[in-house]
DNA sequence: TTGTCGATGTTCT
DNA sequence: GAACATCGACAAC
């Protein structure tokens, strides 16, 4: 399957919110394939955005690796408990990412049930199964992705994404979650997702 | 089914 | 000391 080379990332983040959904994020640990597809995003536009971390220029350790240049991963902690996955985009110097909101399993979903309620596959209740990796924070357990893998390099060979199959889907466009100190920038549709799809975290 | 609420710790002020 | 790109428990309906 296709790796995503630099030049995808390399874009403006509106951009390529839309293009990650339906391709595969890989996670190798030993070995072992975990996989699921992108199903929802949200686009961070960097210094003109409100909701950024990288609002108005802001530099400091935490947000450094965006605006090392495209195609590394941003993880952060938020809460206190839960980890972030962000792909950075746009070229050096300009600080942009994309957060993955929601994935939907395909390989190792063993390792994701273990990952998140010490089960197998098998054992999950129905809705154990359908909260598996429908949101940011529970993708990340899933995955095994925590700030170790902050600036790790997506056109690397541990953590990637790839094309997905030729999949048909209708993308739909919302307002980002969880940005209520946004102002005015928590009213764009900034947001993206696979219509219909059963992972998607906020319909 | 909907809602409200608190956990938890890093980061920045 | 405050804020935080979330989640799950639990109550009320």
């Amino acid at each position: 399957m296709k790796l995503l080379d630099r030049e995808f990332y390399n874009r403006d983040s509106l951009l390529v919110a839309q293009d990650l959904l339906g391709k595969v994020l890989v996670h190798e640990i030993g070995g072992q394939r975990i996989s699921a597809k992108i199903v929802e995003t949200e686009a961070y536009m960097g210094v003109e955005d409100k909701a950024a971390h990288s609002y108005g220029g802001k530099r400091t350790p935490r947000v450094e690796v965006m605006y090392g240049g495209p195609g590394y991963a941003y993880v952060f902690l938020i809460y206190g408990m839960y980890n972030c996955f962000n792909v950075v985009t746009r070229e050096q110097g300009t600080p942009q990412a994309v957060l993955v909101r929601a994935v939907e399993p395909l390989e190792g979903v063993d390792v994701m049930a273990q990952s998140r309620f010490q089960l197998t596959c098998r054992q999950l209740s129905k809705s154990q199964t359908k909260g598996l990796t429908n949101g940011p924070g529970k993708l990340c357990k899933a995955l095994a992705i925590d700030k170790r893998l902050n600036g790790e390099d997506l056109c690397g060979s541990r953590l990637y994404i790839e094309e997905g199959g030729p999949g048909n889907f209708t993308i739909v466009s919302a307002k980002r979650v969880g940005i209520d100190y946004a102002e005015e920038a928590k009213e764009f549709y900034w947001r993206f997702y696979i219509k219909d799809n059963q992972y998607v975290s906020v319909k």
